[in-house]
DNA sequence: CGTTCGTGTAACCATATGGTTGTACGTTAG
DNA sequence: CTAACGTACAACCATATGGTTACACGAACG
């Protein structure tokens, strides 16, 4: 039995992998996770421009790895932890390749007799 | 006790991920994964030039994702495992931050009393 | 009401990326 | 020895990325 969970587009997958290949945006998430926080609170942490940093937020949102949520004049940032499990589901599958592969050449092994 | 795995720098974080962040690249770690083979075997597989795999290739390599070992005129492509492993522990301390996160809002609501 | 705050967006720049073609070079098959 | 093979590498191109500054706009404080 196959594990449903969403399946992600090849597209999808690009853009979380690209989201996470970028010390300044995997730091953002990790910031996010421990507190939910607005663009410029996350801002003043960095040595780069608001700007700047609100492109990487914009990135990471793209990816949908977070969710931003109007509260007056402040826009919060979310985390979307089941999208980081997801990435996690994609590498777990190349593990399961390696079984698979292992396995089958115990087969074969075996089939040849000592 | 914490599980000493080879720390890994921000530099090798970043080129994990970006190598993951393209369709050929995982594609090509998956087919090595299978079975080692040469560049230019990989190569066949693909609707694109010799020289664009060779630096698909590259890329990976450079994420230490796979090693090449000359045979002959050959040079066989062989995945690196124990980097994807690594990549999904990275993956596995978001999960982390995020149980932590919420063992310390429960401790504080049982602080609080009903 | 005006002003400040938080955000969004556009224009711009340097560099990186993903692709191409062409060329060079060592290795192996005939 | 020669030809073909597998690989490496350079030059080139279009587009994307990661950063900047400047400006526009709605919300909220006083």
């Amino acid at each position: 039995m196959v594990t449903r969970t969403h399946e992600l587009s090849d597209a999808d997958v690009d853009a979380i992998f690209h989201a996470l290949a970028d010390r300044t945006r995997r730091d953002i998430v990790a910031r996010v996770i421990e507190r939910e926080q607005s663009v410029s609170a996350l801002a003043e942490r960095y040595a780069m421009s608001f700007a700047a940093v609100q492109k990487h937020v914009a990135v990471l949102q793209k990816a949908a790895l977070v969710r931003k949520e109007r509260d007056g004049r402040q826009q919060i940032v979310h985390a979307e932890l089941e999208r980081l499990r997801r990435a996690q589901q994609l590498l777990d599958r190349y593990e399961q390749l390696w079984r698979h592969r292992v396995d089958r050449i115990a087969s074969i092994l075996d089939e040849e007799g000592p």
